[in-house]
DNA sequence: GTGGTCTAGACCACA
DNA sequence: GTGGTCTAGACCACA
Protein backbone atom coordinates (compact mmCIF):
# COMPACT_ATOMS: atom_id res chain seq x y z
CA UNK A 1 0.00 0.00 0.00
CA UNK A 2 2.48 2.31 1.19
CA UNK A 3 5.82 2.31 -0.55
CA UNK A 4 8.83 2.52 1.73
CA UNK A 5 12.37 3.02 0.71
CA UNK A 6 14.71 2.47 3.17
CA UNK A 7 17.48 3.39 1.63
CA UNK A 8 16.55 6.86 0.49
CA UNK A 9 17.82 9.64 2.22
CA UNK A 10 14.35 10.68 3.49
CA UNK A 11 13.27 9.05 6.74
CA UNK A 12 11.16 6.12 6.63
CA UNK A 13 8.53 7.53 9.18
CA UNK A 14 8.62 10.73 6.74
CA UNK A 15 7.68 8.71 3.55
CA UNK A 16 4.81 7.32 5.41
CA UNK A 17 3.76 10.21 6.79
CA UNK A 18 3.56 11.41 2.87
CA UNK A 19 2.17 8.37 1.85
CA UNK A 20 -0.51 8.94 4.70
CA UNK A 21 -1.27 12.17 3.79
CA UNK A 22 -1.29 11.46 -0.47
CA UNK A 23 -3.69 8.72 0.67
CA UNK A 24 -5.93 11.05 2.29
CA UNK A 25 -5.40 13.64 -0.41
CA UNK A 26 -6.54 11.06 -2.75
CA UNK A 27 -9.84 9.89 -0.81
CA UNK A 28 -7.77 6.67 -1.02
CA UNK A 29 -8.38 6.52 2.98
CA UNK A 30 -11.46 8.73 3.96
CA UNK A 31 -12.38 10.34 6.61
CA UNK A 32 -13.29 8.10 9.66
CA UNK A 33 -11.63 5.05 8.04
CA UNK A 34 -9.10 2.79 10.66
CA UNK A 35 -5.73 2.92 10.08
CA UNK A 36 -4.27 -0.29 10.39
CA UNK A 37 -2.63 -0.50 14.53
CA UNK A 38 1.07 0.41 14.86
CA UNK A 39 2.09 -3.28 15.05
CA UNK A 40 0.13 -4.36 12.09
CA UNK A 41 1.36 -1.35 9.98
CA UNK A 42 5.02 -2.74 11.21
CA UNK A 43 4.81 -6.26 10.02
CA UNK A 44 3.03 -5.94 6.78
CA UNK A 45 5.85 -2.76 5.97
CA UNK A 46 8.45 -5.13 8.10
CA UNK A 47 9.63 -1.81 9.69
CA UNK A 48 9.65 -1.23 13.36
CA UNK A 49 6.72 -0.52 15.39
CA UNK A 50 8.59 2.70 16.70
CA UNK A 51 8.97 3.98 13.54
CA UNK A 52 5.72 3.62 12.60
CA UNK A 53 4.11 4.95 16.14
CA UNK A 54 6.85 8.06 15.07
CA UNK A 55 4.97 8.78 12.03
CA UNK A 56 1.46 8.16 13.04
CA UNK A 57 2.31 10.91 15.88
CA UNK A 58 3.79 13.33 13.43
CA UNK A 59 0.25 12.80 11.60
CA UNK A 60 -1.82 13.24 14.21
CA UNK A 61 0.01 16.57 15.30
CA UNK A 62 -0.68 17.59 11.90
CA UNK A 63 -4.17 17.00 12.48
CA UNK A 64 -4.54 14.40 9.29
CA UNK A 65 -5.17 11.36 12.09
CA UNK A 66 -6.48 10.67 15.28
CA UNK A 67 -5.60 8.52 17.69
CA UNK A 68 -8.22 6.97 20.36
CA UNK A 69 -6.84 5.27 23.59
CA UNK A 70 -6.85 1.52 22.82
CA UNK A 71 -9.67 1.95 20.18
CA UNK A 72 -7.00 2.35 17.38
CA UNK A 73 -5.64 5.11 15.03
CA UNK A 74 -8.47 6.85 12.56
CA UNK A 75 -8.53 9.35 9.47
CA UNK A 76 -10.10 12.85 11.05
CA UNK A 77 -12.53 14.07 9.39
CA UNK A 78 -11.81 16.78 7.70
CA UNK A 79 -11.54 20.39 9.46
CA UNK A 80 -13.15 23.10 7.69
CA UNK A 81 -10.65 25.70 7.39
CA UNK A 82 -7.60 26.93 9.48
CA UNK A 83 -5.54 29.82 8.50
CA UNK A 84 -6.01 31.03 4.74
CA UNK A 85 -3.40 33.25 4.40
CA UNK A 86 -0.60 31.56 6.04
CA UNK A 87 -2.01 28.11 3.59
CA UNK A 88 -2.04 30.56 0.83
CA UNK A 89 1.77 31.00 1.53
CA UNK A 90 3.05 27.82 2.00
CA UNK A 91 1.60 26.79 -1.10
CA UNK A 92 2.97 29.70 -2.81
CA UNK A 93 6.53 29.01 -1.73
CA UNK A 94 5.90 25.61 -2.74
CA UNK A 95 5.36 26.44 -6.27
CA UNK A 96 7.93 28.46 -6.67
CA UNK A 97 9.99 25.68 -6.22
CA UNK A 98 8.00 23.98 -9.18
CA UNK A 99 8.61 26.92 -10.95
CA UNK A 100 12.23 26.84 -10.29
CA UNK A 101 12.93 23.24 -10.25
CA UNK A 102 11.17 23.94 -14.36
CA UNK A 103 13.69 26.05 -15.11
CA UNK A 104 16.67 23.89 -14.67
CA UNK A 105 14.92 20.72 -16.38
CA UNK A 106 14.17 23.00 -19.41
CA UNK A 107 10.46 22.67 -19.15
CA UNK A 108 8.75 26.10 -20.47
CA UNK A 109 5.91 28.14 -18.56
CA UNK A 110 3.41 26.79 -21.50
CA UNK A 111 4.85 23.04 -21.28
CA UNK A 112 4.47 23.72 -17.37
CA UNK A 113 1.16 25.13 -17.12
CA UNK A 114 -0.03 22.15 -19.06
CA UNK A 115 1.51 19.39 -16.57
CA UNK A 116 0.02 21.56 -13.70
CA UNK A 117 -3.36 21.01 -15.94
CA UNK A 118 -3.05 17.55 -16.34
CA UNK A 119 -2.22 16.64 -12.79
CA UNK A 120 -5.15 18.82 -11.51
CA UNK A 121 -7.68 16.68 -13.72
CA UNK A 122 -6.00 13.48 -13.03
CA UNK A 123 -6.45 14.00 -9.83
CA UNK A 124 -10.40 15.40 -9.80
CA UNK A 125 -11.14 12.27 -11.19
CA UNK A 126 -9.79 11.07 -7.69
CA UNK A 127 -10.71 12.47 -4.41
CA UNK A 128 -10.23 16.02 -4.20
CA UNK A 129 -13.65 18.33 -4.57
CA UNK B 1 22.37 37.58 -1.16
CA UNK B 2 20.93 34.23 -0.23
CA UNK B 3 19.93 34.35 3.21
CA UNK B 4 20.47 30.95 5.12
CA UNK B 5 18.51 30.24 7.95
CA UNK B 6 20.92 28.15 10.68
CA UNK B 7 17.93 27.12 12.69
CA UNK B 8 16.02 25.46 9.75
CA UNK B 9 15.84 21.89 9.97
CA UNK B 10 16.85 22.16 6.44
CA UNK B 11 20.04 21.72 5.91
CA UNK B 12 22.79 24.81 4.99
CA UNK B 13 24.06 23.39 2.23
CA UNK B 14 20.98 22.25 0.76
CA UNK B 15 19.45 26.30 1.17
CA UNK B 16 22.27 27.62 -0.64
CA UNK B 17 22.18 25.11 -3.73
CA UNK B 18 18.33 25.95 -3.46
CA UNK B 19 19.02 29.60 -3.31
CA UNK B 20 21.53 29.24 -6.43
CA UNK B 21 19.48 27.51 -8.58
CA UNK B 22 16.50 30.42 -6.98
CA UNK B 23 18.85 32.91 -8.06
CA UNK B 24 19.66 31.89 -12.27
CA UNK B 25 16.06 30.70 -12.57
CA UNK B 26 15.05 34.26 -11.90
CA UNK B 27 18.12 35.69 -13.77
CA UNK B 28 19.55 37.49 -10.53
CA UNK B 29 22.25 35.25 -11.71
CA UNK B 30 23.12 34.97 -15.38
CA UNK B 31 24.21 32.27 -17.52
CA UNK B 32 28.50 32.76 -17.03
CA UNK B 33 28.61 34.80 -14.47
CA UNK B 34 31.11 34.21 -11.85
CA UNK B 35 30.69 33.01 -7.98
CA UNK B 36 32.35 33.64 -5.18
CA UNK B 37 35.11 30.95 -4.33
CA UNK B 38 34.25 28.80 -1.76
CA UNK B 39 36.38 30.84 0.88
CA UNK B 40 34.36 34.23 -0.15
CA UNK B 41 31.39 33.23 0.26
CA UNK B 42 32.15 31.29 3.27
CA UNK B 43 33.22 34.88 4.68
CA UNK B 44 30.40 36.52 3.38
CA UNK B 45 27.31 34.22 4.65
CA UNK B 46 29.99 33.68 8.07
CA UNK B 47 29.93 29.57 7.40
CA UNK B 48 32.00 26.60 7.58
CA UNK B 49 34.12 26.77 3.88
CA UNK B 50 33.15 22.81 4.21
CA UNK B 51 29.58 23.50 3.86
CA UNK B 52 29.99 26.21 0.82
CA UNK B 53 31.83 23.31 -1.18
CA UNK B 54 29.62 20.47 -0.28
CA UNK B 55 26.80 22.99 -2.16
CA UNK B 56 28.73 23.82 -5.18
CA UNK B 57 29.72 20.10 -5.68
CA UNK B 58 26.13 19.38 -5.40
CA UNK B 59 25.01 21.90 -7.70
CA UNK B 60 28.27 21.22 -10.08
CA UNK B 61 26.19 17.53 -10.39
CA UNK B 62 23.04 19.00 -10.76
CA UNK B 63 24.62 21.13 -14.27
CA UNK B 64 23.86 24.13 -12.84
CA UNK B 65 27.06 25.17 -12.31
CA UNK B 66 30.68 24.57 -13.65
CA UNK B 67 34.24 24.96 -11.73
CA UNK B 68 36.62 25.85 -14.17
CA UNK B 69 39.88 24.77 -13.23
CA UNK B 70 41.81 27.22 -11.13
CA UNK B 71 39.84 30.00 -13.29
CA UNK B 72 36.53 29.82 -10.65
CA UNK B 73 33.09 28.76 -10.57
CA UNK B 74 30.45 29.74 -13.35
CA UNK B 75 27.02 29.76 -13.82
CA UNK B 76 26.68 27.29 -16.40
CA UNK B 77 24.83 28.17 -19.98
CA UNK B 78 21.63 26.90 -20.39
CA UNK B 79 21.81 23.13 -21.59
CA UNK B 80 18.85 23.05 -23.96
CA UNK B 81 16.67 19.82 -22.76
CA UNK B 82 18.42 17.52 -21.57
CA UNK B 83 15.67 14.57 -21.45
CA UNK B 84 11.66 15.76 -21.63
CA UNK B 85 10.23 12.47 -20.39
CA UNK B 86 12.32 12.10 -17.09
CA UNK B 87 11.63 16.07 -16.36
CA UNK B 88 8.21 16.11 -16.75
CA UNK B 89 8.32 12.85 -14.62
CA UNK B 90 9.89 15.18 -11.97
CA UNK B 91 7.33 18.07 -11.98
CA UNK B 92 4.48 16.05 -12.46
CA UNK B 93 5.69 14.27 -9.11
CA UNK B 94 6.48 17.63 -7.35
CA UNK B 95 3.06 19.33 -8.51
CA UNK B 96 1.42 16.29 -6.81
CA UNK B 97 2.89 17.12 -3.23
CA UNK B 98 1.72 21.11 -4.27
CA UNK B 99 -1.51 19.18 -4.86
CA UNK B 100 -1.30 16.86 -1.05
CA UNK B 101 -0.48 20.16 0.31
CA UNK B 102 -3.21 22.13 -0.74
CA UNK B 103 -5.83 19.36 0.07
CA UNK B 104 -4.41 19.36 3.97
CA UNK B 105 -4.45 22.93 4.09
CA UNK B 106 -8.15 23.04 3.25
CA UNK B 107 -7.39 24.86 -0.67
CA UNK B 108 -9.50 23.60 -2.89
CA UNK B 109 -8.62 23.23 -6.91
CA UNK B 110 -9.84 26.42 -8.06
CA UNK B 111 -8.02 28.85 -5.26
CA UNK B 112 -4.87 26.73 -6.31
CA UNK B 113 -5.27 27.27 -9.76
CA UNK B 114 -5.31 31.19 -8.97
CA UNK B 115 -2.22 30.84 -6.81
CA UNK B 116 -0.49 28.91 -10.01
CA UNK B 117 -1.04 31.39 -11.88
CA UNK B 118 -0.10 34.26 -9.79
CA UNK B 119 3.27 33.07 -9.09
CA UNK B 120 3.55 32.20 -12.67
CA UNK B 121 2.67 35.94 -13.50
CA UNK B 122 4.70 37.14 -10.87
CA UNK B 123 7.87 35.22 -12.21
CA UNK B 124 7.31 35.66 -15.71
CA UNK B 125 8.33 39.49 -14.73
CA UNK B 126 11.29 38.24 -13.34
CA UNK B 127 13.88 35.71 -15.16
CA UNK B 128 12.09 32.79 -16.33
CA UNK B 129 11.38 32.62 -20.17
CA UNK C 1 -23.66 16.79 31.41
CA UNK C 2 -20.25 15.42 31.31
CA UNK C 3 -18.88 16.20 28.15
CA UNK C 4 -16.37 13.82 27.69
CA UNK C 5 -13.93 13.86 24.53
CA UNK C 6 -12.95 10.60 23.80
CA UNK C 7 -10.21 12.10 21.10
CA UNK C 8 -8.44 13.50 23.83
CA UNK C 9 -4.85 12.34 25.01
CA UNK C 10 -6.49 13.21 28.88
CA UNK C 11 -7.68 9.86 29.66
CA UNK C 12 -11.33 9.54 29.74
CA UNK C 13 -11.30 8.49 33.42
CA UNK C 14 -9.81 11.41 34.29
CA UNK C 15 -11.85 13.95 32.55
CA UNK C 16 -14.97 12.32 33.66
CA UNK C 17 -12.86 12.77 37.44
CA UNK C 18 -12.26 16.56 36.59
CA UNK C 19 -16.07 17.10 35.34
CA UNK C 20 -17.54 15.66 38.46
CA UNK C 21 -15.24 18.14 40.42
CA UNK C 22 -15.86 21.18 38.33
CA UNK C 23 -19.58 20.40 38.74
CA UNK C 24 -19.24 19.69 42.75
CA UNK C 25 -17.14 23.09 42.31
CA UNK C 26 -19.75 25.51 40.79
CA UNK C 27 -22.39 23.84 42.90
CA UNK C 28 -24.21 21.73 39.79
CA UNK C 29 -23.98 19.02 41.86
CA UNK C 30 -24.53 19.79 45.88
CA UNK C 31 -23.55 18.06 48.59
CA UNK C 32 -25.72 14.88 49.43
CA UNK C 33 -26.95 14.66 45.91
CA UNK C 34 -26.97 11.01 44.43
CA UNK C 35 -25.05 10.30 41.72
CA UNK C 36 -26.01 8.29 38.26
CA UNK C 37 -24.80 4.36 38.92
CA UNK C 38 -22.04 3.16 37.40
CA UNK C 39 -24.24 1.23 34.37
CA UNK C 40 -26.47 4.70 34.44
CA UNK C 41 -23.32 6.84 33.84
CA UNK C 42 -21.67 4.46 31.39
CA UNK C 43 -24.94 3.75 28.90
CA UNK C 44 -25.83 7.55 29.36
CA UNK C 45 -22.36 8.85 28.14
CA UNK C 46 -21.59 5.80 26.29
CA UNK C 47 -18.62 4.39 28.00
CA UNK C 48 -17.31 1.49 29.15
CA UNK C 49 -18.51 0.53 32.79
CA UNK C 50 -15.10 -0.16 34.02
CA UNK C 51 -13.80 3.50 33.05
CA UNK C 52 -17.13 5.00 34.88
CA UNK C 53 -15.77 2.73 38.10
CA UNK C 54 -12.28 3.86 37.77
CA UNK C 55 -13.68 7.48 37.72
CA UNK C 56 -15.29 7.01 40.73
CA UNK C 57 -12.94 5.07 42.87
CA UNK C 58 -10.57 7.61 41.99
CA UNK C 59 -13.32 10.54 43.14
CA UNK C 60 -13.84 9.03 46.40
CA UNK C 61 -10.43 8.10 46.87
CA UNK C 62 -10.56 12.29 47.32
CA UNK C 63 -13.36 12.40 49.08
CA UNK C 64 -15.23 14.10 46.25
CA UNK C 65 -18.03 11.29 46.35
CA UNK C 66 -18.96 8.80 48.77
CA UNK C 67 -20.27 5.22 48.50
CA UNK C 68 -22.75 3.87 50.02
CA UNK C 69 -23.06 0.54 50.30
CA UNK C 70 -25.89 -0.58 48.08
CA UNK C 71 -27.48 2.72 48.46
CA UNK C 72 -25.82 4.46 45.72
CA UNK C 73 -23.12 7.40 45.26
CA UNK C 74 -23.42 10.61 46.67
CA UNK C 75 -21.99 14.05 46.58
CA UNK C 76 -19.91 13.93 49.76
CA UNK C 77 -20.31 16.66 52.52
CA UNK C 78 -18.01 19.38 52.37
CA UNK C 79 -14.97 18.52 54.74
CA UNK C 80 -14.20 21.64 56.47
CA UNK C 81 -10.46 22.26 55.91
CA UNK C 82 -8.37 18.90 56.22
CA UNK C 83 -4.86 20.03 56.29
CA UNK C 84 -4.69 24.01 55.38
CA UNK C 85 -0.45 24.15 54.79
CA UNK C 86 -0.34 21.21 51.79
CA UNK C 87 -3.76 22.58 50.77
CA UNK C 88 -1.36 25.76 50.23
CA UNK C 89 1.49 24.01 49.11
CA UNK C 90 -0.52 22.35 46.50
CA UNK C 91 -2.49 25.07 45.08
CA UNK C 92 0.95 27.29 44.83
CA UNK C 93 2.36 24.58 43.03
CA UNK C 94 -0.25 24.71 40.67
CA UNK C 95 -0.11 28.35 40.53
CA UNK C 96 3.32 28.27 39.37
CA UNK C 97 2.15 26.17 36.19
CA UNK C 98 0.16 28.69 35.30
CA UNK C 99 2.60 31.35 35.55
CA UNK C 100 5.08 29.29 33.48
CA UNK C 101 2.72 28.94 30.64
CA UNK C 102 1.56 32.47 31.11
CA UNK C 103 5.15 33.34 30.50
CA UNK C 104 5.48 31.19 27.42
CA UNK C 105 2.52 32.70 26.17
CA UNK C 106 3.84 36.26 26.31
CA UNK C 107 1.03 37.00 28.92
CA UNK C 108 2.41 39.46 31.28
CA UNK C 109 1.96 39.69 35.14
CA UNK C 110 -1.04 42.72 34.82
CA UNK C 111 -2.53 40.79 32.11
CA UNK C 112 -2.80 37.68 33.53
CA UNK C 113 -3.22 39.37 37.32
CA UNK C 114 -6.96 40.68 35.40
CA UNK C 115 -7.71 37.34 34.03
CA UNK C 116 -7.59 35.77 36.90
CA UNK C 117 -9.88 37.84 38.76
CA UNK C 118 -11.99 37.85 35.79
CA UNK C 119 -12.35 34.03 36.82
CA UNK C 120 -12.76 34.48 40.63
CA UNK C 121 -15.69 37.23 39.96
CA UNK C 122 -16.99 34.59 37.28
CA UNK C 123 -17.09 32.07 39.08
CA UNK C 124 -18.24 33.70 42.83
CA UNK C 125 -21.96 34.21 40.77
CA UNK C 126 -21.71 30.40 40.44
CA UNK C 127 -21.25 28.01 43.29
CA UNK C 128 -17.89 28.68 45.23
CA UNK C 129 -17.97 30.72 48.48
CA UNK D 1 19.43 20.86 38.24
CA UNK D 2 15.74 19.38 36.76
CA UNK D 3 14.19 17.16 39.66
CA UNK D 4 12.88 13.68 37.19
CA UNK D 5 10.70 11.24 39.35
CA UNK D 6 10.89 8.19 37.04
CA UNK D 7 8.43 6.35 39.02
CA UNK D 8 5.84 9.14 38.63
CA UNK D 9 3.19 8.94 36.25
CA UNK D 10 4.03 11.80 34.12
CA UNK D 11 6.37 10.73 31.24
CA UNK D 12 9.79 11.92 32.11
CA UNK D 13 10.34 13.11 28.49
CA UNK D 14 7.25 15.15 29.70
CA UNK D 15 8.76 16.50 33.23
CA UNK D 16 11.78 17.17 31.56
CA UNK D 17 9.59 19.65 28.98
CA UNK D 18 8.16 21.63 32.30
CA UNK D 19 11.66 21.56 33.60
CA UNK D 20 12.96 23.72 30.83
CA UNK D 21 9.84 25.76 30.01
CA UNK D 22 9.68 26.61 34.30
CA UNK D 23 13.95 27.30 34.05
CA UNK D 24 13.14 29.52 30.65
CA UNK D 25 10.19 31.47 32.80
CA UNK D 26 12.42 31.88 36.25
CA UNK D 27 15.38 33.18 34.26
CA UNK D 28 17.16 30.53 35.07
CA UNK D 29 17.76 29.90 31.86
CA UNK D 30 18.61 33.21 29.71
CA UNK D 31 17.74 33.57 25.76
CA UNK D 32 19.95 32.44 23.87
CA UNK D 33 21.61 30.37 26.19
CA UNK D 34 23.02 26.98 25.79
CA UNK D 35 21.71 24.07 26.69
CA UNK D 36 23.88 20.47 27.69
CA UNK D 37 23.96 18.43 24.72
CA UNK D 38 21.38 15.20 24.69
CA UNK D 39 24.35 13.12 25.41
CA UNK D 40 25.59 15.25 28.51
CA UNK D 41 22.35 15.65 29.78
CA UNK D 42 21.43 12.18 29.30
CA UNK D 43 24.94 11.26 31.27
CA UNK D 44 23.75 13.93 34.54
CA UNK D 45 20.17 12.45 34.48
CA UNK D 46 21.23 9.08 34.33
CA UNK D 47 18.34 8.93 31.71
CA UNK D 48 18.51 7.31 27.99
CA UNK D 49 19.46 10.10 25.73
CA UNK D 50 16.62 8.89 23.32
CA UNK D 51 14.42 10.42 26.06
CA UNK D 52 16.27 13.94 26.24
CA UNK D 53 16.26 14.22 22.36
CA UNK D 54 12.57 13.25 22.67
CA UNK D 55 12.09 15.95 25.29
CA UNK D 56 14.35 18.57 23.12
CA UNK D 57 11.78 17.74 20.14
CA UNK D 58 9.04 18.76 22.18
CA UNK D 59 10.66 22.03 23.87
CA UNK D 60 11.35 22.74 19.88
CA UNK D 61 8.14 22.27 18.38
CA UNK D 62 6.86 24.62 21.12
CA UNK D 63 9.54 27.40 20.35
CA UNK D 64 11.34 27.02 23.26
CA UNK D 65 14.23 26.13 22.22
CA UNK D 66 16.25 25.71 18.98
CA UNK D 67 18.07 22.95 17.85
CA UNK D 68 20.94 24.09 15.30
CA UNK D 69 22.42 21.23 13.66
CA UNK D 70 25.69 20.28 15.01
CA UNK D 71 26.08 23.06 17.40
CA UNK D 72 23.79 22.41 19.68
CA UNK D 73 20.18 23.81 21.53
CA UNK D 74 19.62 27.00 22.30
CA UNK D 75 17.18 28.85 24.55
CA UNK D 76 14.94 30.57 21.86
CA UNK D 77 15.00 34.21 21.49
CA UNK D 78 11.69 34.97 23.26
CA UNK D 79 9.23 35.46 20.36
CA UNK D 80 7.14 39.21 21.23
CA UNK D 81 3.68 37.71 20.87
CA UNK D 82 1.39 35.06 19.20
CA UNK D 83 -2.28 34.66 19.09
CA UNK D 84 -3.57 36.57 22.14
CA UNK D 85 -7.37 35.28 21.86
CA UNK D 86 -5.57 31.55 22.34
CA UNK D 87 -3.11 32.10 24.78
CA UNK D 88 -6.04 33.80 27.04
CA UNK D 89 -8.24 30.91 26.65
CA UNK D 90 -5.71 28.43 27.76
CA UNK D 91 -4.97 30.78 30.18
CA UNK D 92 -8.20 30.79 31.81
CA UNK D 93 -8.88 26.87 31.65
CA UNK D 94 -6.30 26.26 33.45
CA UNK D 95 -7.17 29.32 36.15
CA UNK D 96 -10.21 27.28 36.32
CA UNK D 97 -8.72 24.51 37.19
CA UNK D 98 -6.75 26.19 40.18
CA UNK D 99 -10.12 27.23 40.94
CA UNK D 100 -11.82 23.85 41.25
CA UNK D 101 -8.89 22.11 42.99
CA UNK D 102 -8.76 25.18 45.52
CA UNK D 103 -12.40 24.37 46.41
CA UNK D 104 -12.27 20.86 47.35
CA UNK D 105 -9.15 21.62 49.03
CA UNK D 106 -11.34 24.26 51.35
CA UNK D 107 -9.26 27.00 50.36
CA UNK D 108 -12.05 29.79 49.84
CA UNK D 109 -11.83 32.89 47.60
CA UNK D 110 -9.92 35.39 49.88
CA UNK D 111 -6.90 33.12 50.81
CA UNK D 112 -6.56 31.84 47.12
CA UNK D 113 -5.94 35.33 45.91
CA UNK D 114 -3.82 36.03 48.81
CA UNK D 115 -1.55 32.32 47.23
CA UNK D 116 -1.71 33.85 44.21
CA UNK D 117 -0.26 37.27 44.51
CA UNK D 118 1.86 35.87 47.06
CA UNK D 119 3.51 33.70 43.46
CA UNK D 120 3.25 36.24 41.27
CA UNK D 121 5.29 38.64 43.81
CA UNK D 122 8.10 35.84 44.54
CA UNK D 123 8.26 35.57 41.04
CA UNK D 124 8.41 39.13 39.92
CA UNK D 125 11.62 38.83 41.74
CA UNK D 126 13.00 35.90 39.42
CA UNK D 127 12.56 36.00 36.11
CA UNK D 128 9.29 37.08 34.68
CA UNK D 129 9.18 40.52 33.29
C1' DG E 1 31.01 16.30 18.18
C1' DT E 2 26.06 17.42 17.29
C1' DG E 3 21.28 16.13 16.78
C1' DG E 4 18.36 12.70 14.18
C1' DT E 5 16.96 8.06 12.91
C1' DC E 6 16.19 3.32 13.46
C1' DT E 7 15.90 -1.31 15.49
C1' DA E 8 14.96 -4.68 19.12
C1' DG E 9 12.70 -5.53 22.91
C1' DA E 10 10.38 -4.60 27.37
C1' DC E 11 6.76 -2.59 30.04
C1' DC E 12 2.62 0.14 31.08
C1' DA E 13 -1.91 2.73 31.28
C1' DC E 14 -6.16 2.59 29.26
C1' DA E 15 -10.49 0.74 27.85
C1' DG F 1 -5.54 -5.39 22.30
C1' DT F 2 -4.37 -0.42 21.73
C1' DG F 3 -1.12 3.37 21.63
C1' DG F 4 2.67 5.40 24.54
C1' DT F 5 7.07 5.24 26.95
C1' DC F 6 11.61 3.87 27.83
C1' DT F 7 16.15 1.66 27.42
C1' DA F 8 20.24 -0.01 24.99
C1' DG F 9 22.78 0.36 21.31
C1' DA F 10 23.98 1.28 16.45
C1' DC F 11 24.49 4.28 12.59
C1' DC F 12 24.27 8.57 9.89
C1' DA F 13 24.20 13.40 7.95
C1' DC F 14 25.87 17.68 9.00
C1' DA F 15 29.15 21.18 10.08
Amino acid sequence: MFDINPRSSIPIYQQLVEGVKEAVARGVLAPGERLPTVREMAAELALNPNTIAKAYQKLEQEGVIESMRSRGTFVAERLPEANPPAAKATLTSLIEKVLVEAYHLGVDSEELRRLFEESLQRWGRGGEK
